[in-house]
DNA sequence: CTGTTAGCGCATTCAG
DNA sequence: CTGAATGCGCTAACAG
């Protein structure tokens, strides 16, 4: 059996209080006990039962999530895996409240940061608005002393404690690189389509794009569809219009429903190259049915779990592995795509209240 | 607070001892008391605190894992994920004995199950070689009531209770679409290398593939290197000696050490697409020079978690739900490549003995 | 500074 | 058939 915290009392001759002092670095031993009480622990390799342990601190952690409302697929998922975090009844001892804000609203966002210091949770985590007076609120929260976590878009890292999305800028070089493998010959026509160049991870994926096909494309001027459907379909439909050579297109941002509605209504044939982000009922539709190539991908489940641990691990005054919680680009071709009910948000089951089963 | 037993014990009307009876489904409840105990259950929304019941179990897991031995840097990588379970301190009450066998070698492979199930583990789980006397021994296994899962290469379904590995048919079809669109123009030469068409998964993979390229590329005779680096790179400069126009090269197995250096030494341009299996520090590093375009990969840490989640499952009698457990095939490019120091057994530090820490 | 004691939520004897 | 009592490994008052 593994050795307990019986065992290392009985080897250092000391009481299981003093051990547990030593163990949880608190104050109140002398320096000579308590060298042997972390010999005895190093002699005899002992390691703590965080299970039991928790069992018996009782602890819980009151975590605050704010994500952004509105029918943006990906987000609508993000929500759905943060619900299930909530209902998990499994190890944990999480405890989270949602807080959903209009999107692309800054102030309501700031709004919501204030509100949740004032709550004191062990923890926030945010859906970020690169704006100024989130910026603000971000420092309000840092200066009250609660970890902050920004969640798939970031601010600046002086404003949070961790950032939980992926390297948007690679994500661009990731779409750049593919692109100009799909669309095969030199000087191709690239249009680029994105929601709207306020928010920093659109920005990067441009960037990276950019980088990525620097010289070897012809890149038209970004079309900004502000993630509306209609509006966007418009925008494609005109491009596809104006453009017959056009080879590729890159969407950037979740104006995803708007493109395939106007490829699917085009009638000659299609770009060569369609490349998208996010894995969503719409995308994943559009890549079964051809209209669609290749999806990039940030795994909502990975984001909302790596954002708890972050969070807890913050809260426990532990460092947290910033390596270790770095969030994949994902890849999907039609051929290796996951099955619809894995964790992906890509279930079309309602999130609402009757979910506690799972 | 979460309701407990206790909660549930007063709701109902009964002792302790009684809820537990009807939560672990044991006997000795009168029909009427345990509709009492479920009623109030539902009533009263009791989830299970999972770790203070195994806690107070104290129930450890003694599993089996069986690994071939060799340079294979992804088996290799395997096994430091295993060695990794085996040291986690955390939650788990997982204890792992890990048994490791000449490659490619049923016999040795079949030896080792006997072996096992003579130490009555309460599961295995072993990378399979698809021969008849293994096949016989899996049988053994799940005779003695034992629970099986193959890890990486499978067996056929009726000898194991799970597979924790890659769709590898599916795998080929992401290489061979990728493989298409990369090489551009119709009707190009294709070469594929594999290991062994002794072996399952190579076997799905060369299936895949031709079948995303049937009818639009040449695909020349299959060049098998047994994995073994000197053989390997001998095929690969014969075959860019002798077709010229190779456009494309799909390593499905292995003996990726052997085509990179093949790669290097040739000195005329090289395939315009070259696409390998499995992320080791070779293939990183080929990514990384420009000698590889793609890289499908298999993550082994979530193989080795899942296949721990899937026999704790199956020891505890739950049915494991089967879709959650599907491992993913991801796809690099040079530009979205994860971190070296992620859990995908690419750092090159020695897997031996010295990991107590981590 | 250090030791005693009583739980955390659940499982399991052993009596009744 | 049912209940009371004890302990899993660890933490946290409360005494010494």
């Amino acid at each position: 059996m593994r050795p307990t915290v019986h065992d290392i009392a009985a080897e250092a001759g000391v009481s299981l209080a003093t051990v547990d002092r030593v163990l949880n670095r608190r104050p109140g031993v002398k320096a000579a006990t308590r060298m042997r009480v972390e010999a005895a622990i190093a002699a005899i390799g002992f390691v703590r039962d965080m299970a039991a342990a928790n069992l018996a601190k009782g602890r819980v952690y009151p975590f605050t999530f704010i994500l952004p409302s509105g029918d943006n697929s990906f987000m609508r998922g993000l929500e759905r895996h943060v619900r299930e975090a909530m209902a998990r009844p499994s190890a944990d001892r999480v405890a989270i409240s949602l807080v959903i804000v209009p999107p692309f609203d800054g102030a309501a966002v700031a709004r919501a940061l204030d509100a949740a210091i004032a709550a004191e949770p062990a923890g926030i985590a945010v859906v970020a608005v690169d704006a100024p007076d989130v910026v603000e609120a971000a420092l309000r929260v840092q200066a009250s002393g609660i970890p902050l976590v920004t969640l798939v878009s970031d601010l600046g890292p002086s404003c949070r404690d961790h950032f939980a999305g992926i390297d948007n800028h690679a994500a661009g070089r990731t779409a750049g690189s593919l692109m100009r493998r799909f669309v095969g010959q030199e000087r191709a026509t690239i249009a680029v389509l994105a929601g709207s160049m306020l928010v920093r991870d659109h920005r990067d994926r441009l960037d990276g794009f950019r980088a990525a096909l620097s010289g070897t494309c012809r890149l038209l001027p970004v079309l900004e569809g502000q993630d509306d459907p209609a509006a966007t379909e418009r925008l494609i439909a005109d491009l596809l219009a104006r453009y017959p050579d056009v080879a590729g297109i890159y969407s950037l941002g979740a104006g995803n429903r708007g493109l395939i509605a106007a490829l699917q209504r085009h009638n000659r044939p299609r770009p060569r190259a369609v490349i998208a982000h996010e894995l969503t009922p719409h995308t994943r539709a559009a890549l079964e049915g051809d209209l669609i190539d290749a999806v990039l991908n940030q795994d909502a489940g990975h984001e909302v779990r790596s954002a708890i641990r972050v969070l807890k691990a913050k809260a426990d005054g532990i460092p947290a592995v910033e390596a270790q919680e770095r969030i994949r680009i994902d890849i999907f071709l039609k051929d290796n795509l996951p099955f619809a009910d894995d964790a992906d948000g890509l279930s079309l089951r309602p999130s609402g209240a009757a979910s506690g089963a799972n």
